[in-house]
DNA sequence: ATGAAAGCGCTAACAA
DNA sequence: TTGTTAGCGCTTTCAT
């Protein structure tokens, strides 16, 4: 393999045409340019027999373009992400684009980076899920003249799509305290909420919707009733093993902020026998399948990934570049639990 | 923003400077190039102030590299290669690389168009993770002159790394043998082996190492004991209820082939009561954290998604280019179930 | 310590 | 119906 890469340039060579003629027949062109069509084979035959490869970089330079369709996320594995992953490569295959999906940790920095080579590729579009630093790349795509939306997580003044925090956790909310059967202890007796904290975007919506809906229903509402403790499972195993241990068991209503905080109470409930579940009701905010079929119900918000992604794709289209939020209701998944015959009344 | 984007030409204009030493400055090689400490900083401010940003496509162009790193999954929504996603990141931004990660949806046409896409952008390496036509991918890296690795899934006569799949259905096969309760009925007192094809290399795999296992100890083994039902949930959801019609239970032994599988099965188990389960024992080739809790014990294999991308970089780094197969092993995970009072023993 | 200039591979306007 | 040519923005060798 020492030869060199075949170019348009030994392609003209070889037939004795123009580098030009065999542009045009290569990217598709020729039919406009009126190539003769016994030209145009000979020269894809040229092409094909000594494995001529496009070169994308001299394209792009010089038609400003690159037809990459960028794509960021804070990472990969996370069922809400890859999903919507998942969907902009679909979308993004649909126009004929380049799909580049990049992760950035959640580090603000990494962010910045990321954007900047992004943009330096010269990528038609960017679409940014659960931004750090949103003021950062808002600036980065405005001086570079990228079209740019922010998805799960809005940017100030930009076109942003994001998913129903208030509106999802008023739902959960609600289904725990219909749910929540009435138990003596007054301690017991009260809705909590685990996991996450207050600083992020989705999480101060989901425990505001949580306050003002048990407020609105006249239910207490204390400040130990409210436990931010992040979203390591580990912190919530702590909180949670904590919690129950002043409190002598599981309070009647359980909002539990996200999947990952999920995990670490089913770490702490793994030694507990049936009936320490039996009256308390559960919410996760967030989905995962195999969770529906644990032996206590769980109830479930799945945020819609794929109606995210497919609204900021319509945004992108409307030529309308004013800065906008719209919103995608998230849905209440109810619970599929095993004992039926147990938890079906209130399930 | 009618302007159009600043490039070292109008940098060096604008402080009379040459093109080549702007270049220089804005690169970091200006000290080799012995370029003035002033003028270096002068045109880092220039360049600051006007919002310069980097061509990399012609940079690209000129250098024949670009600096990009690729990676190809079959789908994002899959915890295994997300996780995989995750650790190429990490470490293709720990070499100052641009980690580029493309979806194929597992076909094969779409693979090939996805190498060519990148290969035209002059990606510096290649990493396929579950390819679908290996030697297509093969012969387009090779004649591109890129470098290659196969993850998951091995090709031909290419360096590969891939997951222990007999080793680690072997492991499997023997714990739920070992677990497997001993019933009256002899048609329920077999293993039984649900999910996937025969087709795929790693179900081939799986599937060998779960007869010879059973075979080597002296177990039974029919055909009807193996149940190729492919991947969707809802195949297996109806294949493992017509198994426990027909055998009138749960067999006291059953491998699962994957999670999607698995979920399909919980589909099915998600009305039967508690002592369906009590009599058999599961286990499932892949990882879940949350199936870990289920109310009854589920064996699970955890593939090393991290090691096998960490052994496919000190591949890409030992200059031997011959091909070669390395392998991975895969982790036997013990089910953390709840109901430790009862399914204790045979946890 | 810096400038000049060639050229990476492709496209597109203009000729012929 | 095809050829010619001028760049796209950057790097790099050779001058100075």
């Amino acid at each position: 393999m020492t030869q060199s890469k075949t170019t348009i340039y030994d392609i003209a060579k070889l037939r004795g045409v123009s580098p030009g003629t065999v542009s045009a027949v290569l990217n598709g062109t020729w039919k406009q340019r009126r190539i003769g069509e016994k030209t145009a084979l000979k020269i894809q035959q040229i092409a094909d027999e000594h494995g001529y490869t496009l070169n994308l970089q001299a394209r792009g330079l010089r038609t400003a373009r690159s037809g990459i369709a960028g794509f960021i996320v804070p990472v990969h594995d996370n069922r809400f992400f890859a999903s919507m992953s998942h969907a902009f490569e679909a979308e993004a295959r649909n126009r004929d684009l380049c799909p580049v999906i990049a992760s950035t940790s959640r580090d603000p920095e990494q962010e910045a980076r990321t954007v900047e080579t992004l943009i330096a590729h010269a990528i038609d579009f960017l679409f940014i899920a659960g931004a750090n630093d949103p003021n950062t790349v808002s600036a980065l795509c405005k001086s570079a003249n990228v079209p740019y939306i922010f998805l799960d997580l809005p940017g100030e003044n930009a076109r942003s799509v994001v998913s129903n925090n208030y509106g999802g956790a008023e739902m959960l909310t609600r289904k725990i305290l219909e749910t929540m059967p009435s138990v003596e202890d007054a301690r017991l007796a009260k809705p909590y909420y685990i996991g996450g904290g207050n600083d992020d975007y989705a999480s101060t919506l989901r425990l505001k919707a949580f306050k003002d809906t048990v407020l609105s229903t006249g239910g207490q509402l204390a400040d130990d009733q409210i436990l931010l403790c992040g979203y390591a499972p580990s912190h919530a195993e702590s909180e949670i093993a904590g919690l129950c241990e002043r409190l002598g068991g599981l309070p009647s209503g359980l909002f539990i902020n996200s999947i990952r905080t999920f995990e670490g109470a089913l770490s702490y409930f793994v030694n507990k026998p049936a009936h320490f579940f039996a009256n308390t009701s559960i919410g996760v905010y967030d989905y995962d399948p195999i969770s529906a079929f644990l032996q206590f119900p769980i109830h479930m918000v799945r945020q819609d990934s794929k109606g995210l992604v497919s609204k900021a794709f319509e945004l992108l289209d409307s030529k309308d570049e004013s800065a906008r939020l719209i919103i995608i209701e998230p849905e209440l998944v109810a619970p599929r639990t095993i004992y039926g015959s147990f938890f079906s009344d209130i399930g």
